[in-house]
DNA sequence: ATGCCGAGCTATGCTCGA
């Protein structure tokens, strides 16, 4: 089965897009961030024409993350367990497939702005709320896949200037120890998992023709529990939608499991 | 140092993203 991340920036400009995108890559479950719309704007028909469920938990203006599925999506959470956030920035679910339960959670990580900022230090705050509620989330499904917008280049080769951009936002020595800290709680990069191109990107600056002369950073990411890591057949980011008119600055990121 | 782009809003310039 195939599942994929996608940053849209805003669904309600995207949605022509996300049906195109799936026509041509009818993955089994897509999670969306940045919908940028309330829950009763979500275009749930035009999707479930496309042949998908969706869990939606969506924010006017900001932020906003769904789950489309082909299955059923049970047991849907919002949010991260015991932490309170104005920002609807998580949604997870359980997928039934034909190898067990697969649990999902969807999220759109805190951008930060700049490290000396407020903005900073709600999202240090956001990242041990989500690495506390994810121990237990991992205790409780052995199955487990993070994945979406984490606004963290993890490594030096996840970012076109490691050097002019170092310790700036999503380059932070903090912001890459919480991304090791949900390593260290037995997730792995899916796409850390394959021999990669060399500058992989899964997000482009609108400006500066940030696109034509590839100055991205990859920080649209799909992290598997333990017990998922042998059956990962594949990670690859299509950056096809980015070159549409009008595309998202982020592409999505597809990742395989076998069977 | 700032805007460079793009989206949303009750707007006609501002905030925010990354």
């Amino acid at each position: 089965m195939k599942l994929a991340t996608w940053n849209v920036n805003s669904l309600t400009a995207r949605l022509q897009h996300v049906l195109d995108w799936l026509a041509a890559n009818p993955v089994d479950v897509l999670c969306l961030q940045e919908l940028k719309m309330s829950d009763d704007k979500f275009p749930l028909e035009a999707l479930k024409d496309a042949g998908y469920d969706s869990a939606v938990f969506g924010q006017k203006t900001y932020n906003g993350v769904a789950i489309l599925s082909r299955a059923p999506v049970r047991d849907v959470l919002k949010n991260i367990g015991g932490f309170a956030d104005d920002h609807s920035r998580v949604i997870s679910g359980t997928v039934d497939t034909p190898a067990g339960a697969l649990r999902i959670v969807n999220g759109y990580f805190v951008n930060g702005q700049a490290p000396d900022s407020e903005k900073f230090v709600y999202k240090m705050k956001w990242l041990d709320g989500l690495h506390d509620w994810l121990r237990q989330e991992l205790a409780a499904h052995p199955n487990l896949v993070l994945l979406g917008d984490f606004n963290v280049a993890p490594e030096d080769r996840d970012s076109y200037d490691p050097v002019g951009l170092a310790g700036t936002i999503h380059h932070t020595p903090q912001e890459r120890a919480h991304f090791n800290a949900l390593l260290q709680l037995g997730l792995a990069d899916s796409f850390r998992l394959f021999e990669q191109p060399p500058k992989s990107y899964s997000w482009w600056d609108y400006r500066m023709l940030g696109y034509q002369k590839n100055r991205g950073l990859r920080i649209d990411h799909v992290l598997v529990s333990q017990p998922l890591v042998p059956r990962v057949k594949s990670c690859v980011i299509d950056r096809v939608p980015r070159k549409w008119e009008k595309p998202s600055d982020h592409a999505p990121v597809i990742m395989e499991l076998a069977p």
